[in-house]
DNA sequence: ACCGTAGGACTTGTTCAACAATCCCACAAG
DNA sequence: CTTGTGGGATTGTTGAACAAGTCCTACGGT
């Protein structure tokens, strides 16, 4: 096996410089007031409206909804629309069960220390934004722990997928009242979990993250039940 | 734990009656033509070309490009074109990565009965094709087989995610020759899991679907690398 | 009051033609 | 052998147009 001649990407670190098509750059831009909440569950995304607000074609404002559909941000309702989605209880459900199998099983057999490197900045983050009283951002850093939990296990993949999840999860955040109460009693139980973790006690931190998960999913689906049940 | 109150969707079984637009039916006709082989890694697909070829206009095409770049069958490259994915040895490496922490942890874990059904009926259907020597078709069971672990889970993203991952794989299978010399040999490999599954062993069950995609992940790396080492 | 229904307004689905931006290749110059 | 430099082909994006479908409303029958 002779070693293999170094690419241009191999010598760049395999950075790859395309500036994003006009299809790309509306997605994200929709992608980020979605996740936001700035654009609300269930809202209609109007195509001439929209088109004439973002300065592009219909035509392009489609292909951006084409991505967005695909990551289960927007759903299409032929001749009707596409829409913010709405989670409903079981899509919550869902989302945690396949949380629990992946995070605790990445925590439980431990593959890459790049994961755990991502755990640690994680909760440094969330303890100084906690000490600032920057909620939002404590927030953020609960999130980057556990895709930096998911990393342990070592797959690209899995990685992008549970970020995907994560996107869908913030549908559902923004019906919790008090966001960041949500996340504020974790900052602890997640500092807890990255010392078992690395302290190699793999399944007690795998434990730990369960209860977390199981608490977290009861949180979110009494939220967006709420006021209906 | 009460019993949610039947929706139109549960009475109707989910099922959703729209027609699909066209850049859908493109799509999957695409999608089709990709996991069978018959467009091979690397192929580019022009759009004047597919677009006439089909009898689509080049806008339609391109929504039909956005859905399969997002199920990552096709790369896009900016100003140069959209071509089926080619997988190298990292992308194998990290499907089964995948694949390992995802169905070990469904088959410890179970959680569906209907996982375990869809399993049963991959192994009758296989052990069936297998007489008539149906070799594509014990391929298809065997790839039903596994999706069926990933459901015991009971996680719809989960599945549809594992569904994603083999038809990136298929792009690796048309790299093996004789891939039903692939397959063949997992045959009892899969029922006597499906045994132990069935009889509770759940950590024996894991453990031998552990080692088939070990050996499974070496045999499509060897493919993959091929006559280049 | 309660359907059905027939319009009509509006939105989405799809195509087409055009132009701008970019890539690729062949060829010439150093 | 490397480095410009066209020019041709392909992709990126737009605007207009029409077909197809949905939603709303008013009308008529019972």
């Amino acid at each position: 096996m002779v070693a293999p001649p170094p690419t241009s990407a191999t010598i760049l670190g395999g950075v790859q410089l395309q500036r994003p098509t006009t299809a790309q750059r509306v997605a994200e831009l929709l992608r980020e007031r979605i996740v936001q909440g700035e654009l609300s569950s269930g809202t209609q995304c109007a195509e001439l409206q929209l088109s004439t607000a973002l300065g592009v074609s219909r035509n392009t404002l489609r292909e951006a909804f084409q991505i967005l559909v695909g990551e289960h941000l927007l759903v299409h309702e032929p001749h009707r629309g596409v829409f913010v989605r709405r989670l409903d209880v079981d899509d919550v459900r869902d989302i945690y069960t396949f949380r629990r199998l992946v995070e605790c099983a990445a925590l439980a057999h431990p593959a890459s220390a790049r994961g755990l490197a991502e755990m640690r900045a994680a909760v440094a983050q969330g303890m100084d934004a906690a000490a600032r009283e920057a909620w939002h951002e404590v927030g953020t850093a609960d999130v980057r722990f556990h895709v930096g939990v998911t990393a342990v296990a070592g797959s690209e993949r899995l990685d992008q997928a549970m970020r995907g999840l994560f996107a869908e999860l913030r549908l559902a955040f923004a019906l919790v009242p008090d966001a960041h109460e949500l996340h504020r009693p974790f900052l602890d139980l997640n500092a807890e979990i990255l010392e078992l973790a690395e302290r190699g006690q793999a399944d007690r931190a795998s434990l730990l993250l369960r209860r977390y998960l199981d608490d977290a999913e009861a949180r979110i689906v009494a939220a967006v039940q709420g006021p209906s049940s």
